[in-house]
DNA sequence: CTCTTGATTTCTGTATACAGATGGTATTTT
DNA sequence: AAAATACCATCTGTATACAGAAATCAAGAG
């Protein structure tokens, strides 16, 4: 994957580049985007800019202005829930017909290792936890789950994961080490082992249902900031989108 | 709708224009697109088509080449299932919500008040159906129920049935009024009250499962094409893109 | 003081110019 | 005759120039 070649160079730098500026927080929800200004902070021309912000468009991260252009979206609760809801139901569908269908001995293998070393990084208790290893090997694991299906499922996947807030990783950054979330995290690895022995079971039903309530743990915790301790909001850097 | 002003004008053309000539069959699966060519075919300059590639691009329709430019994407009857199953998952998410959650009687009357016209235009038996009718009024029925979900899911949805196969319009074009879809249309219907009727009730399970299984007449239609009677490919055009 | 109107400035959408890369062809060499 | 190489034509990705539309600001009228 870092082999990424030189092709499109600069459309790449604008998409991580203007990517980055929404979901760091340093273009606010609402604002416009302006190509000459960004085309300037970020060295490129307007060309590729134009390219990233028409990906960005598809992905939802800017909506186009009626006027012309684009601005950063804001995302109201109910939109990050349904978002939320949205990949627990296409990770249930990748899950229930890699069951259905079969899937071969050695990927299972591969991602009963995973499994493994989270348990490993998880560790004892919630003390001498490697957060930073679970965060990394969660994510490796997730992304091994989807590419259990088929192409075409999984180019929505990762659509839909591209808004930082539906991501498995949403609240795992490395800036959010935050205990509240560091507890949910063993209730997360027993359902990871079910997801993979329904899958070894052939049992597509259960695997569909074990990987939306997966999912639901993003929304728990979405809530909890929310509703329970909004200083966490500017831990979760992506948060800065979502109003209300 | 119709006053989709003059903002983009030669991106909407180049859009439809090379979309146009993908379905139709013009371009056939795997040639490259030269843009060159599209630009003198279609009277536009390269930016805007090259806007359009990219969004054609996104929607899957044509895929990137390594070297540099984009060809016709051509589909196995694999991923083509894969993508019909996933417009029925994404429209069981949208009516299990919707259910669940609620719906105003004002779009459940709209709703009901399609399905009576769709009654109409089905007529007593397969002979005097006004099929074109009928075509126009279930593409009606569908976006209506498509209209009950979030913005977020929606766009998902427009996203999926933008593959010309995986629209529940697909084998419900003008020219294939072919009498062996034409005898599936009594079923559809029945599912179509169904789903309804689960709406209302609130049965989001029953909801969801109807619309995966009504996702699933398009799979049969597919099948019955391809291992029964292939002449009929050439009459449904977007069926030139499946291989195999 | 507020609202309207007009001009100026800025922005987006489009066309085109330019450079590096790529693929094909013909020629040469073995 | 087959393979390799060098040359040429073409293509894509990027930058920039240009025109019409939109937003902003100021000035004037009520």
């Amino acid at each position: 994957m870092s082999t990424m070649s030189k092709r499109a160079a600069q459309s790449q730098r604008a998409l991580m580049g203007v990517r980055d500026l929404i979901v760091s927080g340093e273009l606010r929800a609402g604002t416009r985007l302006s190509e000459l200004t960004l085309v300037e902070r970020l060295g490129i021309s307007r060309t590729p800019l134009r390219a990233a912000l028409a990906q960005l468009g598809q992905e939802g991260l800017v909506e186009p202005i009626p006027s012309g252009g684009f601005a950063v979206r804001s995302f109201s609760r109910e939109e990050v829930i349904d978002a939320i809801e949205l990949r627990g139901t296409l990770e249930g569908l990748a899950l229930r017909l890699a069951a259905e269908r079969g899937v071969p001995p050695a990927r299972m293998g591969e991602l009963t290792r995973l499994l493994d070393g989270i348990d490993a990084a998880l560790g004892g208790d919630v003390a001498d936890m490697d957060f930073d290893g679970y965060v990394d090997l969660n994510a490796a694991f997730h992304e091994k789950l989807w590419g259990l299906a088929s192409q075409t499922i999984r180019r929505e996947i990762e659509r839909v994961t591209s808004l930082p807030f539906a991501s498995p990783s949403a609240f795992l950054d490395k800036q959010a080490n935050v205990e509240a979330f560091r507890r949910s995290l063993y209730g997360a690895q027993t359902q990871h082992r079910a997801m993979v022995e329904a899958i070894a079971l052939r049992e597509g039903s259960r695997a569909e249902a074990l990987a939306r309530e997966h999912a639901r743990l993003a929304r728990q915790n979405l809530e909890f900031v929310l509703d329970q301790d909004r200083s966490l909001i500017r831990r979760v850097p992506a948060l800065s989108l979502v109003v209300g």
